[in-house]
DNA sequence: GTGTATATCTCGGGG
DNA sequence: CCCCGAGGTATACAC
């Protein structure tokens, strides 16, 4: 990884046009040839400009050409450098999560009585012409519900939910199909858009369901 | 902004749970007391983690602790520290752009005949109980039409339209309306689905709007 | 502050 | 390869 802090301008072409005028700017390129230019007061996350590898870096004296495959360019003027580091980080291990929607599914998959009393599970991202339900059960009067799991339940995820039952509903096998919107939180808006399509609103507890795995496991 | 080089291991917790095991990574904290920790094989783009402002950095011996208001905490172990060094950016001025929705719109604004012919705009951002539509016009019968437009036309697009439309139709003084789907570029599921909703798709030109801009303004 | 829409979103998975 | 869905999304803007 080299580290480069200059006094510098750029332009960006490719997605977008971009102009970035003289300051001073960390720019960084990283092993893979990636690049990334951070200022000191733009946030912790987002570059103020960047390009993915793979690229093709040309340096003459004060100009930095960058271009990947795609066609974007990315041309930096460099009006003088305050300093310019190289390091050897090696490969990266990666990060390992835990409480992730993909977890919360498990957890629920594992226990959908937790969503509905007599709830059981048929298949999880049950698979319809328009993408996967997340979970497809059926209550306890053995009709079919589809089930959208959200850590965050938005107006977004009843749509979806709304576009799966839409399809579900065309498969005489499953016909009537309900659908039941699960997540940690729900919005207001989207409890009264759920509402509205009949569709079934529940909040779960994260760490509760967690509870009831690691006092399940315990007992084996 | 201070970098950071240092073999080292962090845990996070906060909206999930992270761990990344001991390896020779870049800790950037900028002027503003954000951290963003960057390895040499992860892309440009997203930090391996980050601590957005405002926040509390605690630095001890070989322990660093961020803590945020939100309750979110991400704890940096150091084993090995190869370099350490600080820079005075200064304040950046922030970039211009040009190409993006917005733009898009103005120009649309400008030329709604480029979208479909005899279309005449009554209003942008035309506001409903849901959201404003980005432009309300009338076509050359003079039927009310709802345009949403995107850069990149997508499923997402096709809903959001649908939403619109829905509460526009309620209103006896407009009704009915029609939607226009206007984009750079459209999905074919977006197709297939605005198709479904009785939606018209139009792909439209960016640099071709520009050229009839521009081509405009010379005269004047 | 909450909610909604955008982003050069990025990133990963499946067809 | 494109499309879709998720993200500790971040960020801007309206209510």
């Amino acid at each position: 990884m080299r580290l480069v802090v200059a006094i510098c301008s750029m332009d960006y072409k490719g997605r977008l046009q971009a102009h970035l005028p003289n300051a001073n700017r960390l720019i960084m390129v990283k092993a893979d040839g990636c690049v990334a230019i951070h200022a000191d007061n733009r946030g912790a996350y987002k570059p103020l400009m960047w390009m993915n590898a793979p690229n093709r870096l040309v340096e003459t004296e004060n100009t930095w050409v960058i271009s990947n495959p795609k066609g974007e360019q990315l041309v930096i003027t460099i009006e003088e450098t305050i300093s310019d580091t190289s390091f050897d980080l090696g490969d990266d291990p990666g990060l390992q999560k835990d409480g992730v929607e993909a977890h919360l599914q498990v957890l629920l998959a594992d226990y959908p009585a937790s969503i509905e009393e007599g709830l059981s599970l048929t298949r999880r991202e049950y698979p319809t012409d328009i993408g996967p339900v997340d979970m497809l059960c059926r209550d306890i009067e053995n009709q079919a519900v589809a089930v959208e799991i959200k850590r965050r339940g938005g107006i977004d995820g009843v749509e979806q939910l709304t576009r799966y039952l839409d399809f579900l509903n065309r498969d005489p096998k499953l016909r009537p199909v309900r659908g039941i919107f699960v997540a940690q939180e729900i919005t207001p808006q989207a409890k009264v858009l759920a509402q509205d399509r009949e569709i079934r609103c529940v909040e779960v507890d994260y760490e509760e369901l967690q509870g009831i795995e690691s006092s399940v496991l315990r007992l084996f």
